[in-house]
DNA sequence: CATGAATGAGCGTTCATTCAT
DNA sequence: TATGAATGAACGCTCATTCAT
């Protein structure tokens, strides 16, 4: 729906999209090992098994492989987390399920993730903003889970914002920064700690007690 | 203490260290621009008022300005930090204070921060382990910090490393998503909101009382 | 089938054959005229009338461009000599023929001649065997000759080896020293020249009882 | 004397002299190890222990260092030949040390000789000229010996220039196929059998026979 | 005399993009 | 539609040469 956007010369929509899934993952592969730059129109057209020139025919520049690209992970996460709320009710569950499932989400997808990071930058304006559109939709999802705790009273009002993007943040991060946290805990182990850290108050009593006096003076 | 894996043809360790000064701010002003492969050494020199074959002087390969222009951000960290430190004795107060320097040092090198993280991939594999070093000695300070909250019983025993990547990216995400909350939040603002996040328990009593409930139920 | 050791990426052999050949040619004028460092590959390609990243579709490095230049005149030798034996068979015509062909080989791609000189020390370990290896392999049609000869008792047991280099260096040498030798001999006059000190005993009657008896002084 | 031509900044004249000879000594090593055009100025200024802008008080362009290099070798070829003839009165002695001194001089100096070929036609017009007009000198050496021979009626009356350089060509050769004729004789060796070929009529009586009458017919 | 930092032209090479087939 | 040969701009990098010190 999104990849609409993108014109091609091609008229038939349904080979449209499947050329263009061929080349995603061909692209995916390629700039999640060596980076949009150093791979090529033609190492992609390469791997997906057609000629460069064809690329074109579904593509207007090289940057349109990379929005597809990008987009076809920000749509990923559209796409997943709904499917783990599935049959949930209760705010708090629809909550730490959201949070699990876009961490598996990511850790399924960690190359692309990183990918996404690396290279929204390098898009230009229009594009960038149609990434974000998708992925102020996504946050949505996370977002109506916490409103929804909060209506319930089962959470405090806090910046609804802030606590979207730290469980952005804490998702993402798990691609980000696989590097130190992959040989130290399992995805379900950064799962768990992550909502403890998050749901279980972390101050002891004696240190809420402690927060709250230094915070005091503080201000 | 790290720029010196870098050798440069030129002795003079003073102009080595001016001459690359002058580099690392033409490079990062173009970097966080245009991105890595889109600004040229060529631009990078006039930028910093020097001819193009001079930065060859000081740096072997492009790749070496990345590292130096990252190295900065990286290294801004690591000093200024402590010094919001100094003078506090408090564990909490620390942790609190490390929190917001953490983000406020983010906030003055906004782009540079997220030139830090869509170009360290770029780098090779050695360059890239400098660099994560580095922020490995950085998150030492914080989990420091948090490991003597644990210690003084005002923290729960949480997982550190989990936590500590949390507070890192609360911090980085200021830069991530600075394009969504900028225009919401003040860079204080999102401070305080962040705290209150992750100090304050965020599950009022019966949140908590449901969520141990569930939890329970879920295992 | 020497060629063949240079990939292209262009695949109908016939076009690489057309347009290597186009790229020799222009290549070795410029070669012969300024040398191989002096030559760029803008150069090359414009006067082969194509642009230069074209050259880079038949050619992996510039050197290779020079390997090639280099295997053509070599093997210009091998395949022009043969020929100028066809239909004899006397064992002394077909010496005598051999240098005389090699000689008028080496006339007519002077320049060539010398560049291969010139330029064989600057290419790769590998292509220098590869030139070398040919090189031999002409150099055998001549020391067959030889061999025959010695057979044939119409020689005496000579060194192959030192006399094959010998021929070999005469045909070079009318290329390597025209400069000295065109403004004073014909390309005939030098083959019988060259044939009448090689074959007819240079000593006189007298010089040979000479120089028999100093050399056994000498031991 | 020759160096003479070439204008240094530098006035006194023992001071140039010594510093053009460390130049030429750290030139001629590079050049014949990796070729004129793939070593620096800087690399010979090193390897001189001198700097780099010190050279050029000493030689107007990178190309004078290349001839002075060549001049150094074709000197070395005219002082040491006369050396070995000290003392030798007879013609067929004198030719014979020539041609001997000549090889063996080559042999001290391959990797020299093998630069001159190469190198020789890299340099412009003038400075070409310079080096041939020296080569000439050392020739007329050789041409002297046989010019006496043949007075001597010990030689049959060749053509000198090409008896010449079929000595020198002999001599060079040694250099320039060293990579063939190193592995199978000594220069010894090498020496003795060439004089076999050229002085010994290499024709077997009966050869000599076969080649006359056959000279004949072709003619 | 000597140094070595600085310049800038120039080269090899890559690759997005086009277009004849 | 599909191919892949062809183009040509652009970039990283080197190095002869100059010149202030």
């Amino acid at each position: 729906m999104s990849a609409l956007q993108i014109t091609s010369i091609v008229e038939d929509p349904e080979l449209v999209q499947r050329r263009r899934k061929e080349i995603v993952a061909a692209a995916t592969e390629l700039f999640s090992k060596q980076g949009f730059y150093r791979s090529s129109i033609k190492e992609i057209a390469t791997l997906a098994g057609i000629s460069s020139g064809l690329v074109y025919q579904y593509v207007c520049e090289k940057d349109d492989v990379l929005l597809l690209v990008i987009l076809d992970v920000v749509e990923a996460y559209a796409r997943e987390i709904p499917r783990a709320l599935e049959g949930l009710d209760d705010p708090i569950d629809r909550l730490v399920a959201t949070i699990g499932a876009y961490c598996r989400v990511v850790d399924k997808r960690r190359a692309a993730t990183v990918l996404a990071y690396r290279s929204t930058k390098s898009l230009s304006r229009n594009r960038r903003r149609l990434i974000q559109a998708r992925e102020v939709e996504t946050n949505q999802m996370i977002a109506g889970a916490i409103t929804d705790c909060i209506k319930s009273r089962l959470l405090r009002r806090i910046n609804v914002d802030v606590l979207t993007y730290q469980i952005v943040l804490i998702a993402h991060g798990w691609a980000l920064k696989s590097w130190y946290l992959k040989s130290r805990l399992s995805i379900e182990q950064y799962i768990r700690d992550s909502l403890d850290i998050l749901l279980g108050a972390i101050l002891t009593p004696r240190g809420q007690k402690h927060y709250r006096a230094r915070r005091g003076r503080r201000k």
